[in-house]
DNA sequence: GTGCACCCTATACGAAAGGTCATGAACCTA
DNA sequence: TAGGTTCATGACCTTTCGTATAGGGTGCAC
């Protein structure tokens, strides 16, 4: 389900080289059998319960931090890091702001992101801000080990799962009743936008809006606005 | 931090039979050895390298589930657990629903929910409705495998924290800032409840309440209730 | 073609929300 | 005692939201 591609030459719009792997470097890497990683993790029980099993499993030297403040001034001190792992939910990230903090502590490379609720989109975003990988929560342990010895060794990886256009749609069952026009609307919804802001932003008029709203709320069983809002955040579509 | 109270005679309201431990029985399960545990969570990673630390640390015996029926079918099954571990937010579970169901597969015994954003209120919600435990992902693993050995004899784990009446204020850095009628209104927003429901709820005026979303609007940096509401959420406030 | 579903626009009105200003009581604390 | 905070209420006004009703426009399938 979750495996790397090994075909840079398959061009998936301008993921090509995203999920490119260069063998030479991962096995030169695993051979050398030194990995230094940081893992931040505001959860206790991930942290720790990961960290044991890429010390285990990986041999890899692992350092902690719980927050970004931490894993921040941890890379100062420490020195570059071959691979940050960041939650994404975890105090001071702000979205994808404290992705690039830690990209300039870091040298600009080897930061990638790991995420309980993957909204796929947002894998898109990391890549672009600069991640060298993203990393849903739902994948499994093995395969974290495999991804982080590839992204250790300086190659992007990424699910491919998150990468095909139409995994969006198909994973959540609720975004199968929205159209595309009101998944856009519930995005903005989502961030607390007025209509009029909904409108400007998909120049349309607000009237329109006010429908596909409306249209939202019976569908999502939503009495509101911010009920509809609500039940997208909690199903994890945004 | 994550202890658990070994005094019977502390009265906390109704507490006081929920964090009492029996060292006896504590130890008589550990010098057995044999824990038959199942865990349930959606997150393959979490999953898999939280089972790895209960086999490896604790000596347990670990079966694995990703969703509620699948947990379910596996209690039906393989017999009854010593103890199930259910993620709270995991497919079928619909809030504490899926802990009844579970509850009742096991023989009513020996079910314990395990939370990534612990709302300290739905932990009453869950000893209530006869779970064994409430086991935050905030706490560290060795904290996890003690509480596992408790739990599995038979006792009933709550972190203390989540017991003392102003946890609820303390955790959240964002709680601290709030006073507790503002908290009760924004328990109404994230209800996505209109000023008047709120106002009718905590009989006050509709006024009073406009009043207080505009307090926590400018408190928790929002534009308006939606937002608030969202941020709240976001931070696990409910 | 004739439906059908989705999308966009328009007008209009009552309800709700958001902001401002002012008042007063209760409480804790300096 | 004075000063601060919190909570509650009042009136006023503007903006936004929610709903209803009535169109016109695509594209697709039977």
């Amino acid at each position: 389900m979750f495996t790397s591609q090994t075909s840079p030459q398959s061009k998936v719009d301008s993921f090509e080289t995203l999920v490119a792997v260069d063998w030479d470097r991962e096995f030169k890497n695993r051979s050398s059998g030194y990995m230094r990683i940081l893992l931040a993790d505001d959860h206790d029980m991930v942290r720790e319960t990961i960290s044991a099993y890429l010390k285990s499993e990986g041999g890899a030297e692992v350092a902690l931090a719980t927050d970004l403040p931490g894993a921040i001034s941890q890379i100062s001190e420490l020195g570059p890091y071959d691979l940050v792992l960041l939650d994404y939910n975890m105090p001071g990230m702000m979205g994808l702001d404290g992705l690039a903090k830690a990209l300039e502590a870091n040298g600009g490379k080897g930061v990638a992101i790991l995420s309980g609720s993957a909204p796929a989109r947002t894998a898109q975003e990391a890549l672009d801000a600069g991640a060298i990988g993203f990393i849903p929560k739902t994948m499994g342990a093995q395969s974290l080990l495999n991804a982080v010895r590839f992204m250790s060794a300086g190659e992007i990886y990424v699910p491919v799962d998150l990468m095909r256009e139409d995994a969006s749609a198909n994973t959540h069952p609720l975004a199968e009743k929205l159209s595309p026009r009101e998944l856009e609307v519930l995005n903005g919804l989502c961030r607390g936008l007025s209509n009029k802001e909904i409108a400007r932003e998909l120049e349309l008029q607000e009237v329109t809006i006010k429908l596909h709203v409306r249209t939202l709320c019976r569908k999502l069983e939503a009495k509101n606005r911010t009920q509809a809002a609500l039940t997208a955040k909690e199903a994890g579509l945004f």
